[in-house]
RNA sequence: GCCCGCCUGGCGGAAUGGUAGACGCAGCGGACUUAAAAUCCGCAGCCCGUAGGGCGUGCCGGUUCGAGUCCGGCGGCGGGCACCA
């Protein structure tokens, strides 16, 4: 022993996590222990766990790390379980931000992201991830945008797909379009500029083909969070209603009537006026002879529809001095106004005004002095005397019809009913559905993203690229330094034959919103280098995926488009089912303090010494002000990296510790103090695993040794025995239920009883159940942390099986009941005593204990006993009388 | 405004209608050490106290022998959606 050996060393074996991290992960990769053939064995339960794949940002943060921790936790325990685990990992490669380093210094969006994978896939690696590496995609490599491609043609030919017009937000220094978010209080949020909208011919996938299954659908989804499926019913919004025409008195451009949607047929007779938004043909019919008009129909333009806008902007109108008939009121006429709160976009673009049934119509009629007819009477509602609603408040609930002809006296629901058969029968309207959910335009005027297959041909318009000319790839020598689409302004790249008549023609510049190649990625896991998008007997053998796993901000978007795509693969036989994720599970973020200098600047933890009080700077001393607890951003600077956490505790640190005190779904605060408890826990496992494999040969393992029963043991071996098979017990039930925090907690007991055992005089029984005791806890801390695993079986079976390609350990049912029980007694239901019996005794004996339990005893003294309410192996209940 | 979720010690949290606070973090006490670190052991909801008792899961009420858990109402916090007719 050399006089340096510190006193870490002396005081027992130390886990030395960074040696021991990279050599199980090269052996793992040397053995293939992670590996699935394209089409799942049939030898075992298939099982698809995939995480949301990240975008290459160039680092991994911390809210990865918990995703990807979570997913390989249930890979690893269901692969132990003896599934074939399908758990692969890919690169959501395409989008702005590699536009923007292009812009910003020059670099080749293709290089700037392969280089941020590499740096990406190199900290995924280091945390020791169970991935099928031979399955990692990047849909910026034509190998994956050309199978979209692929299927772009093929819902194309299935009519799944459309060209039309559309409003954009059009930047005019970026000469770009701009999605809803990037526009900033109606200003562009890159160029500051405001604004425009502008007409342009799109792509649109028909995803309201599938708008009544993919609501209906989700009933189905039953292990999927409940408010996400609530959040997705919504944005789909189905709504039933009917559609009613109202005939113009006086025909203008050659428009005879307006068509309205409402969802309250109802209340007809409440009418006040019909409005119409400012793109509706009939403003532009008014417009073209009415200046004021124009002015207006241009300002409701110009207004955007930041949400910004639409929050401050009030309830406008121009009356157009035209008027439309009543449907049942014979002579009865109402205004036609333009209104900035009608959506085109929505219905068709016009409305009849109730203003007593709905709040913003109410707005209207009160700001323009229109006549309010009060039509419904409630119980809360107004007085059904009067004939003109009174007040500022609309009533939208149920009630009665009055004042409404022949629907007078029925409830609004029946008045509906009635109001929709005589529409049909008079031949003004008719009863209809009407949804929510929209087209889905996918045209980007952007170069990184996937090009669409398409030729535009002056004289046989969009012809579809060939099959035997795809991929369209994208050119390696783009050029950012000009605003707008570095594709479309490619020296060569456009300029082709049409495929149809061979003249001179131009390619589609446009290329898919990102969104769409994260539609479709996890069915192309399963296949991933296929000349196909799909290979059916791997897609029907390891689809759906059974866990799927990211966050709740996909809960909407990326999740019904993916529920779409699979319905029209399906529809293009590129799938064979519906719905795509069987489970679904949203995890929470990861936060941290952010910490700010006297003078406000933002500090990294690292910059900050933490006291019991409060907090100085490292450097100076100075005092940090500790602000909230919030998500890591980079503009708070309250971010960990996990490189750095991984250098300086390992990666079974970093994984435990994520795994630890929170639940799952919800977010976790990231602290120094508790990293340093996952690190010292390791190192305890360690400490006492390697206690047992130094001392207690290697021999029994999985079955107690031959002759011996479990009633063979006693006292401390006993004890140890029947906590370890507690804990399997324990351990597998909260792994099955997502609860890897109570997970946690099991293993922590584990220990505690493990190490209590080796303070105990040693005997073979005890030798026995410590060394059964740590070869169950090496296996079920596996999951979570699976280098130190790998390394505690080594030690206690030098030679022995990878922990990795290790079965679960079941528990002995006969080793789950305690020896003894202690029953709490109560009386009238609150605690008096407790007493020790043993497991299911008869209840008489376990009564008669409970009331001769002394302070029991005392407490009823001279009362009478009523009612004795007795729950095995739990509680006895004493009803006293008086 | 509408919809959804949550509310338990100093903190994160645990608990098939059955001893509320497991487990951890922070804290306090002790052992080991010249000392410290590391490690190990113990204490710990609040209040009164010797025994023992009272109060406690946001608030009010209900069901039950028994409620953190089920039901009704109220409050607070968080999230989503939002001129969707």
């Amino acid at each position: 022993m050399s006089e340096t050996t510190s006193p870490a060393e002396a005081g027992g074996l130390r886990y030395d996590f960074a040696a021991a991290e990279p050599r199980w992960q090269a052996e793992w990769d040397a053995r293939d222990c992670f590996a699935v053939p394209d089409v799942p064995p049939a030898d075992r339960p298939k099982y698809y766990v995939l995480e949301m794949f990240p975008y290459p940002s160039g680092q991994l943060h911390m809210g990865h790390v918990r995703n990807y921790t979570l997913g390989d936790v249930v890979a690893r325990y269901k692969r132990a379980q003896g599934h074939a685990v399908l758990h692969p990992m890919g690169w959501d490669a395409f989008g702005l931000p590699a536009e923007n380093a292009a812009r910003e210094r020059g670099s080749d969006p293709a290089r700037w992201t392969m280089d941020n994978i590499a740096a990406m896939r190199g900290t995924l690696k280091r945390l020791g991830l169970s991935l099928n590496w031979d399955r990692e995609i990047a849909t910026c490599l034509p190998d994956y945008y050309g199978q979209q491609q692929t299927l772009f043609l093929d819902m194309l030919q299935a009519g799944l797909v459309e060209r039309r017009d559309a409003l954009v937000n059009w930047d005019p220094v970026d000469q770009t379009v701009l999605a809803n978010e990037q526009v900033v209080d109606g200003k562009g949020w890159r160029s500051g500029a405001v604004v425009e909208k502008k007409r342009l011919s799109q792509w649109f996938l028909r995803i309201t083909a599938f708008a009544p299954d993919l609501l209906s659908a989700l009933d189905g989804l039953e292990s999927w969070p409940e408010r996400v499926r609530v959040m997705q019913a919504h944005w789909i919004g189905r709504s039933e209603g009917a559609r009613v025409s109202f005939a113009l008195t006086a025909p203008a451009g050659g428009v005879k009537s307006v068509e309205v949607y409402t969802t309250r047929p109802d209340t007809l007779f409440g009418m006040s006026f019909l409005a119409i938004a400012a793109e509706h043909e009939l403003a532009a019919i008014v417009a073209a002879t009415d200046p004021e008009a124009a002015a207006f129909i241009a300002e409701c333009r110009s207004l955007g529809t930041s949400e910004a806008a639409i929050e401050s902007a009030e309830k406008r109108g121009y009356d157009t001095g035209l008027r439309v008939a009543h449907p049942f009121l014979d002579g009865v006429s109402f205004p036609v106004w333009i209104a900035n709160f009608v959506l085109m976009e929505y219905g068709t673009g016009a409305i009849f005004g109730c203003p007593c049934g709905d709040q913003r119509d109410l707005d209207f009629a009160r700001k323009y002095d229109l006549r309010v007819p009060s039509v419904v009477s409630a119980e809360d509602g107004p007085d059904p005397a009067l004939r003109d609603f009174p007040g500022d408040v609309a009533y939208t609930g149920a009630g009665t019809l009055i004042h409404s002809g022949f629907l007078d006296g029925l409830s609004t629901d029946a008045g509906r009913k009635a109001a929709i058969a005589r529409l049909e029968e008079i031949g003004a309207g008719r009863g209809v559905v009407n949804w929510r959910l929209r087209d889905w335009g996918i045209s980007r005027q952007r170069a990184w993203g996937c090009p669409i297959p398409i030729i535009h041909c002056l004289s046989c318009g969009a012809q579809p690229v060939p099959r035997d000319q795809l991929p369209v790839r994208l050119p390696d020598d783009l050029d950012f330094a000009r605003p707008g689409n570095a594709l479309d302004h490619h020296p060569t790249w456009k300029h082709v034959a049409c495929p149809r008549c061979g003249a001179a023609a131009t390619r589609e510049t446009d290329t898919c919103d990102t969104f769409v190649d994260s539609s479709w990625y996890f069915a192309r896991f399963t296949a991933p280098r296929a000349e196909t998008p799909t290979v059916r007997a791997a897609a029907d053998g390891w689809l759906p995926v059974d866990q799927y796993i990211g966050g709740i901000e996909h809960a909407i978007l990326h999740l019904l488009y993916a529920r779409f795509f699979t319905r029209a693969m399906r529809a293009t036989g590129h799938l064979g089912l519906d719905e795509p994720f069987a489970r679904l599970f949203t995890q929470g973020m990861v936060n941290h303090e952010s910490y700010r200098d006297a003078d406000g600047t933002w500090l990294y933890p690292d910059e900050v010494e933490r006291g019991g009080a409060g907090a100085v700077r490292r450097d100076t001393g100075a005092p940090v002000s500790v602000g909230r607890i919030e998500k890591m951003s980079k503009s708070k600077r309250n971010t960990v990296s996990p490189e750095a956490i991984i250098d300086r505790f390992g990666a079974d640190t970093a994984r435990w510790f994520v795994l630890s005190d929170s639940p799952p779904d919800r977010d976790m605060e990231w602290t120094e103090a508790g990293v340093i408890g996952a690190a010292r826990f390791g190192q305890r496992v360690f400490r006492l695993v390697s206690a047992v494999a130094e001392t207690i040969p290697a021999g029994p393992s999985a079955d107690v040794p031959a002759g011996t029963s479990a009633d063979a043991f006693g006292g401390a071996a006993d004890t140890l025995r029947r906590a370890t098979h507690r804990a399997i017990e324990a351990v597998t039930e909260a792994m099955e239920g997502f609860a890897f925090n109570v997970a946690v907690a099991r293993l922590h007991e584990l220990a505690s009883a493990l190490s209590e055992a080796g303070q105990q005089a040693r005997s073979v029984e005890l030798d026995w159940a410590r060394r059964e005791a740590a070869e169950r806890l090496c296996l079920l801390i596996a999951p979570m942390m699976p280098h130190l695993a790998e390394t505690l079986g080594a030690l206690l079976v030098p030679g022995g099986a990878l922990v990795a390609q290790s079965s679960w350990p079941k528990p002995d049912p006969a080793l789950l009941a305690a020896r003894r029980v202690t029953i709490a007694v109560q009386i009238m239901g609150k605690l008096r005593g407790t007493i020790e019996a043993l497991p299911d005794e008869a209840a008489e004996t376990v009564i008669a204990a409970a009331e001769a339990e002394p302070n029991v005893a005392r407490l009823i003294e001279g009362k009478r006993v009523v009612k004795r309410i007795h729950v095995p192996n739990r509680i006895v209940n004493l009803v006293i009388a008086g």
